[in-house]
RNA sequence: GGCCCGUUGGUCAAGCGGUUAAGACACCGGCCUCUCACGCCGGUAACACCAGUUCGAUUCUGGUACGGGUCACCA
């Protein structure tokens, strides 16, 4: 007998934004279905009217797509347990609260904001305290004569315990006392997350339901639904929470003040899709008994299971982040990555320069494509600088000694017929020989009065190539006046 | 504050009773070299604490401390 096939989801809700954290619940959402060969399905959870955000759903459905996340069931693809978006099922969820009404674990809520707001603390903290839990059918009835906005609540056993059985924590078991009465339908006939996820994956079909921990406390309330519907209970993967660091090196929830959280962000920024996955993919989860650390999405569903789960929150690290993406980058053949890395220095540097020698210059020393931009600040403005860059402690070279090479040097280079490295390197080659000089003396002082800066993307005679013949040469000449 | 979860180097992490406690990022040295980067070689750095179980605890149990999460008509 073969195993029942798994099937996950991953239910985001459209707020404008794809947090990485969201990312990497999908990412092992989808993993773990694709492991087994299960489905995976996209649900979009709209139910909130007033953090409804416009066009929010094509930005994670941009996402899916961008980072290779593909779904069997959901908005665009269509399947049998559709509509995939909350909105679009408020029947579905207002008929199953019925059931529970009839059946007594749920019933009408018709305390207003203000009561609610009165029963908590100075801190914010208190919940409903079951005013309504016994209101006579003749109250609730002469209520909704009145047209009294109502909510629909659960009914939370007064005794007891709930427990479940997380599969990477273990055992989480809840006192019912700690559980409150909370709200299935809101006034506005909406459902919460609290009910209609439920809801929504029992109809679907869902068997593993993986998410953030934050869920790890008030799952106990899901399954209690899910009992009371009689329904079999599905599998829970919490995961460890994705933590930022602030500056003064306190941990917390990865939020916007840490910086470039959102897929899009980091996008933006010159990372690549595949690395930022490659890189999520293991905060918070390790291969078992493997040590790789570059995967592709194929190699990932391979190697993806629940076991190598980490329980412990993961802090977002930029620096590493950034380490994968210069290796994505590196590994990119020459044709993909000058189609990303050209257009940005079309952008900011005129036509007399070779971009693409520059480009080929820059593919081992850039980490994510937007770094291309300071590198190259140097080619379009002929910096300000201090002459003091031309003393150079191993080379033995000094502003004089510079000035020297550079007068003789600029004949010599003026007479190059054919402008290439090869040709410059061999010509100030043969002129560091015949002074008896060490060559990085020559190609120090070339490339300072060429470069104006201390650290290039290059050496003396790979930027003469890309500056070409005038604007080298004139470089040069300005050096010399600026030294003599 | 109540409840729940977690705790191996600065960060990600392996480990699942006996190990010289892996590896990666970062950092520091060295080599290579026309500077830097790449590449190669090497180095610094960790089991939160206290009890208990055991011949033996990083690994099991309990407590403490610290961190996080949660207590919404948000998800």
């Amino acid at each position: 007998m073969a195993d029942k096939l798994i099937k996950t989801r991953f239910a985001p809700s459209p707020t404008g934004f794809m947090h990485i954290g969201n990312l990497r619940t999908a990412l092992y959402s989808y993993l773990l279905a694709k492991s087994q060969s299960g489905k995976f399905i996209l649900r979009i959870e709209d139910t909130d009217q007033v953090r409804l955000v416009e066009g929010a759903a094509d930005v994670i459905l941009k996402t899916l797509e961008m980072t290779g996340i593909d779904y069997d069931e959901g908005p665009g693809v269509g399947g049998d347990n559709g509509p995939y978006v909350q909105s679009q099922r408020l029947d579905i969820y207002r008929g199953y609260a019925q059931k529970l009404i009839d059946s007594g674990h749920a019933y009408y809520c018709f305390c207003t904001p203000e009561r609610l707001e009165s029963l908590k603390d100075d801190k914010g903290i208190g919940g409903y305290d079951g005013h309504c839990r016994s209101l006579s059918k003749e109250e609730i009835d002469k209520n909704m004569a009145e047209g009294k906005p109502f909510v629909i609540r659960q009914r939370m056993p007064d005794t007891g315990t709930t427990s479940y059985v997380d599969q990477v924590y273990g055992e989480v078991s809840i006192d019912n006392s700690e559980l409150r009465d909370q709200v299935l339908i809101k006034a506005d006939g909406y459902p919460t997350y609290n009910f209609c996820h439920v809801v929504d994956d029992y109809l679907m079909g869902v068997t593993h339901v993986v998410r953030g921990n934050e869920y790890l406390t008030s799952t106990p309330k899901y399954c209690l639904l899910y009992d009371a519907f009689g329904w079999e209970r599905p599998c829970y993967v919490h995961l460890p929470l994705l933590m930022g660091k602030d500056e003064d090196g306190n941990v917390s929830k990865l939020s916007k003040r840490h910086g470039a959280v959102s897929f899009q962000d980091l996008v933006n920024d010159g990372f690549l899709p595949q690395a930022i996955v490659n890189y999520i993919a293991l905060l918070g989860w390790c291969p078992k008994g493997s040590e790789q650390e570059f995967f592709t999405m194929d190699e990932l569903k391979q190697s993806f299971s629940i076991d190598g789960l980490s329980k412990s929150p993961a802090v977002f690290d930029y620096e590493k982040l950034r380490w994968f993406n210069s290796e994505y980058i590196k590994k990119l053949p020459d044709d993909l990555y000058e189609e990303k890395a050209l257009p940005i220095l079309d952008e900011i540097l005129g036509d007399n320069i070779d971009k693409k020698k520059l480009a080929q210059l820059l593919h081992s020393r850039i980490s994510t494509f937007s770094d291309i931009r300071e590198s190259v600040a140097f080619v379009s403005d002929r910096l300000d600088m201090d002459s003091s860059l031309y003393t150079n402690k191993k080379n033995k070279t000094t502003p004089e000694s510079c000035l020297e090479v550079l007068r003789d040097c600029l004949p010599l280079l003026e007479g190059v017929s054919d402008w290439n490295n090869d040709e410059l390197f061999a010509v100030l080659k043969d002129y560091a020989a015949s002074k008896e000089k060490k060559a990085g003396a020559v190609m120090w002082a070339i490339r300072i009065a060429v470069a104006r800066q201390g650290v290039t993307p290059g050496g003396a005679t790979e930027l003469m190539e890309v500056f070409g013949r005038e604007e080298s040469l004139d470089r040069i000449r300005q050096a010399i006046s600026e030294l003599a």
